[in-house]
RNA sequence: GGGCCUAUAGCUCAGGUGGUUAGAGCGCACGCCUGAUAAGCGUGAGGUCGCUAGUUCAAAUCUAGCUAGGCCCA
């Protein structure tokens, strides 16, 4: 007879292997279908708010693995927040404007910007970000992120734009927006100011002079070395620089007060003023010679003196400054107040106007006598050819060095001092409120406060203008009559009042009169002709505002009350502590007084295998699309919980791949849990708590109960905590370490060999549903395709949710935690590992093949603790090592074999006696002596008669 | 060049307040099973804890420097 069929072996009709690529686009549908985040959220509505606010992606290009990762992270948050007793809404949103877009759309129309009208630019621009909205979101959904798809944000919406220029308003009725001529990083090739962000370094030539400013005599006056009667030629500051067309420039040379400098007197007579430390250097850089030094001095001593400008007739005056440094140069250091940040600050204290004498292509102004109308950088060489006719150069070389370039253009950028508008950081105590609110937000990881704080204290004042035309434009009006600005907030709510109805294109449509409340007047000269304003607002701004434009209207009435940030938590790479931390911060804190988020969670950047950042042109870029279509969204999903995303996250095929094998293990594992549940009704099945602890043989279930509430209480804190990866290894190491390869293991024998209605197979199930149940809730937010696949095909309690998403998180039971239960079991396994390498050994020598061959001895040191706990399980130990037979010997410790010395354990094998039960594989004496079923050990028999006779029962 | 951060087996990660032969999962090698089978089980081999100095009786763990890498800035 075939007892196959008498046995209780797993049936399903879930896959092993996931299939993913093929199979995610039908769940995907079935989200659709479900309404899944419509429901999930529904579901919550009076439960707690947790507010995540997301960051918005710029909307031009596809997504990379950067993007995944933070929308991932975010979803994981969103997921597990929602199942967990908490409203958590996930309203996407999109950057739209900027100059990265405009500058695609001016590539496309192939012609300059200055020839295609605004409001036609401004009409590409928008086609182009929404187009590109629509591909984002695409990719997005298709990781299986859930969210308000439908109705995402956009900057460029028309209440949007209209909150952009309110909440500008309501900076400048703060008094915190000032216009000013400042020096900006200014690309000439989009006559442009740049932000901070738009800046990259990248390697540039540039040449390296050193240049004479013969000395006034003030300076002699106060250095009687150099002589009187001489010519100005012979005596001289010498400066360092490597940016020769800002020599026209110079209005003064700056040198550190406390610093020693020197005279040195040249073999020809000659007076060159150096710092005395660099003396040495600079000598031999410009084959100097012989030399001897006449006098050494403070820098201070000559604070206030002149110098004279090598070519023009205009004096340098002779400033003191702390940011002088002896690293390079000669310590007097060339100022010109417009082309320099430092040059500016040391000159306003000075008084020193931010003279920049070239225009907004770069090229110099007519002011400047030999080079008007060229470009600057091909200027350099006029500039050094007149330096050395007028023998005021000592010498020339080139140098290469990282130089700032324009992100779009890639040419490199000048400081360029124009008119622009600012935030100052100082006027109404911004940077301070903002510092002292830095304190108040939970910054993760923790140095994320340091960072963040060090870069809001050492940051300029906030230049918003842009000279584009893709954006939100500066409402600010000039008087055609007397030049003078109109900058007024209720003139600029009125404006945003239009740009509400009509969106920000009315700008440069409309007419002034349209655009400006009637009866608008001038202030100073009472006329009534205006100008509008041609700059638009830097995005950062407009990013930085969202929690003004989406967040605070979504959470009107919903409890968050003013003077209390409106989100919760901020979530982005650490590139955003520069960007939208820090535009948010700055914005909130100078319109509310209070950050806009309660914390800020930062994750690193995605790198190589190798750690090395990614690249298109390096050739180590893993597209996103490729490994979709090899290993699906899931092992993606996989990947973002499996790294610790403090640090940089590696990516490769070779990790992909390792983790689609984990992947594997995972989901065969709920496979085989799923398999034996197939008569399982939990409704109707599920055994008491009570029978689970009398039932002898159940011990390993209570364990690995036990062993589940480890790994729940563990998962759910990290949850909590944001830290995804713990959770990943606590599943992944449960689900091989405790189920597969022991208690599952163990179990296959009393699932399948048992009456099918048996309570102790009931109990086993009861457990393993348990078990399932709880790993399939907790591995939800993180692997959301093959979680919803296992709630769809498990057996459901009644009451339960369509899916996974719609149920709640398990709790941890504590009734189930049984410590001395563990501790029983660490001996256990302690000896089964003893007990398996016995067997190994064995196998090795042909004495056994499986395990079930094997009668085992055990010989343990009598009189210990694990003497104790193994004998108290002495009748369970061949069930818990799946052998046939197992005796336990206890010895005294000199008697038990050299190798048991280390555990105090011994394990010998030997073949089994007995024959081998036809139906469960375990060799027994009691095989033979049913006649009905003479293959069949006592149990089997035992159980068989009751399969076909039920009255005769053994259930 | 500056600020912040990182560096443990082939891969991803554990390793409170310094203390026995540094762990796990996956991968790999070999074997078993064929009733989780494009699965499952077992055994085993893999690490100068980036490098160098120092503090200490004792350092993967503390300090300094260096190297490599990342983000941001100059």
């Amino acid at each position: 007879m075939d007892y196959r069929e008498t046995l209780n072996l797993p049936r399903t009709e879930f896959p092993m292997r996931g299939n993913l690529m093929r199979r995610e686009p039908d769940f995907l549908r079935r989200f659709e279908e479900l309404e899944l985040y419509e429901r999930m959220i529904a579901r919550n509505q009076d439960k707690p708010l947790f507010v995540l606010h997301d960051g918005p992606p710029y909307a031009n290009g596809n997504i990379h693995p950067g993007t995944i990762l933070n929308k991932v992270l975010k979803d994981i948050v969103v997921k597990y927040r929602n199942m967990s007793g908490r409203l958590t809404e996930y309203i996407p949103g999109w950057d739209c404007h900027g100059l990265p877009i405009e500058h695609n759309v001016e590539k496309k129309l192939g012609v300059g910007k200055d020839r295609t009208p605004k409001p036609e630019m401004r009409a590409q621009c928008r086609k182009f970000a929404l187009n590109f909205v629509d591909i984002q979101r695409e990719e997005f959904k298709r990781l299986g992120v859930l969210g308000r798809w439908a109705e995402p944000y956009l900057t460029l919406h028309r209440s949007y734009e209209a909150t952009i220029a309110r909440e500008f308003g309501a900076f400048v009725r703060s008094g915190a927006i000032y216009r000013g001529r400042k020096p900006v990083q200014w690309c000439h090739e989009c006559g442009t100011a740049l932000a901070e962000a738009e800046v990259e370094y990248h390697n540039h030539k540039s040449p390296s002079i050193f240049v004479k400013f013969p000395v006034c005599d003030d300076v002699r006056q106060k250095l009687p070395e150099i002589g009187h009667g001489a010519g100005d030629e012979a005596a001289a500051f010498v400066i360092w620089t490597t940016t020769p067309w800002t020599i026209p420039a110079n209005l003064a040379i700056a040198l550190h007060p406390e610093h020693e400098y020197a005279v040195m007197q040249t073999s020809s007579g000659e007076h060159l003023i150096v710092a005395a430390y660099l003396a040495p250097v600079f000598a031999e850089a410009v084959g100097l010679g012989e030399y001897s030094i006449v006098r050494r001095f403070e820098g201070r001593l000559l604070d206030g003196t002149n110098a004279k400008h090598p070519f023009i007739d205009r004096r340098s005056k002779i400033i003191l400054a702390d940011h002088v440094t002896l690293e390079a140069g000669t310590g007097c250091v060339h100022t010109a107040p417009g082309h320099g940040a430092e040059d500016y600050e040391v000159g306003r204290r000075y008084g020193l106007d931010s003279y920049a004498p070239v225009d907004g292509e770069g090229r110099f102004t007519s002011d400047v006598e030999h080079f008007a109308g060229k470009l600057v950088f091909d200027a350099n060489d006029d500039v050094c050819e007149l330096l050395r006719a007028r023998g005021m150069l000592l010498a020339q070389s080139d140098i290469e060095h990282s130089y700032p370039h324009c992100w779009r253009s890639k040419t490199p950028v000048i400081f360029r001092s124009t008119d622009q508008w600012f935030i100052s950081m100082s006027l109404t105590g911004l940077r301070d409120k903002a510092l002292e609110e830095i304190s108040r937000v939970k910054w993760i990881p923790r140095w994320g406060e340091d960072r963040f704080r060090g870069m809001v204290q050492n940051r300029p004042d906030w230049c918003i203008s842009r000279q584009r035309s893709w954006g939100v434009p500066i409402p600010a009006f000039y008087c055609r009559d007397c030049g003078n600005t109109l900058l007024d907030a209720d003139v600029i709510d009125h404006v945003a009042n239009i740009f509400e109805e009509q969106g920000a294109d009315s700008w440069f449509t409309a007419s002034e009169e349209e655009l400006l409340p009637t009866g608008t007047r001038c202030p100073k000269c009472e006329g009534g002709n205006f100008r509008r304003e041609e700059d638009i607002i830097d995005v950062w701004f407009e990013s930085g505002v969202s929690f003004a434009a989406v967040m605070e209207p979504h959470l009107a009435g919903k409890g968050r009350g003013e003077g209390t940030p409106p989100v919760d938590l901020y979530l982005e790479g650490s590139d955003q502590h520069r960007g939208w931390f820090q535009s948010a911060m700055l914005t909130s804190v100078g319109t509310r007084g209070h950050a806009p988020y309660k914390a800020v969670l930062t994750h690193g950047f995605v790198v190589d295998g190798d750690g090395r950042k990614m690249s298109k042109s390096e050739g180590n870029f893993l597209p996103p699309e490729q490994v979709l279509k090899r290993y699906g969204a899931e092992i993606f999903r996989l990947w973002v919980a499996s790294e610790d995303y403090r640090e940089d996250i590696r990516l490769s095929d070779e990790i992909l791949k390792n983790l689609s094998d984990a992947y594997r293990k995972l989901r065969n594992t709920a496979r085989f849990l799923l398999s034996n549940l197939y008569d399982f009704d939990p409704d109707r099945h599920e055994v008491a708590p009570a029978l689970l602890r009398s039932l002898p043989e159940c011990s390993i279930d209570r364990f690995a109960l036990h062993r589940l509430q480890e790994v729940t209480a563990k998962a759910l804190d990290a949850y909590e905590r944001y830290e995804f990866h713990p959770i990943h290894f606590g599943l992944l190491d449960f689900m091989a370490g405790d189920l597969s390869s022991f208690y599952l293991d163990v179990l296959k024998d009393r699932l399948y060999a048992s009456a099918p209605e048996s309570e102790a197979r009931r109990a086993a199930q009861t457990v393993m549903y348990e078990i399932l149940r709880s790993l399939t809730l907790l591995s939800a937010p993180i692997t959301s395709f093959t979680s919803h696949e296992l709630w769809e095909q498990m057996p459901k309690r009644s009451g339960d949710p369509e899916s996974v998403f719609l149920a709640d998180m398990p709790a941890v039971n504590s009734d189930w935690r049984d410590t001395a239960l563990a501790a029983d079991f660490v001996i256990l396994k302690q000896a089964r590992s003893v007990a398996l390498r016995a067997i190994e050994e064995a196998r090795n020598r042909k004495v056994v093949g499986h395990s079930l061959a094997a009668a085992l001895t055990l010989q343990v040191a009598a009189d210990t603790p694990q003497c104790e706990v193994l004998e108290r399980y002495s009748d369970r130990l061949a069930t818990l090592f799946i052998v046939s037979e197992a005796r336990l010997e206890a010895l005294a410790l000199d008697s038990l074999p050299e190798e048991a010395r280390e555990h105090g354990l011994a394990a010998s094998v030997t073949p089994a006696v007995g024959q081998k039960c036809s139906r469960c594989w375990i060799r027994a004496t009691s095989v033979g002596q049913d006649a009905r079923h003479p293959e069949l050990c006592a149990r089997c028999s035992e159980v068989v008669r009751g399969l076909t006779d039920p009255s005769a029962g053994a259930l």
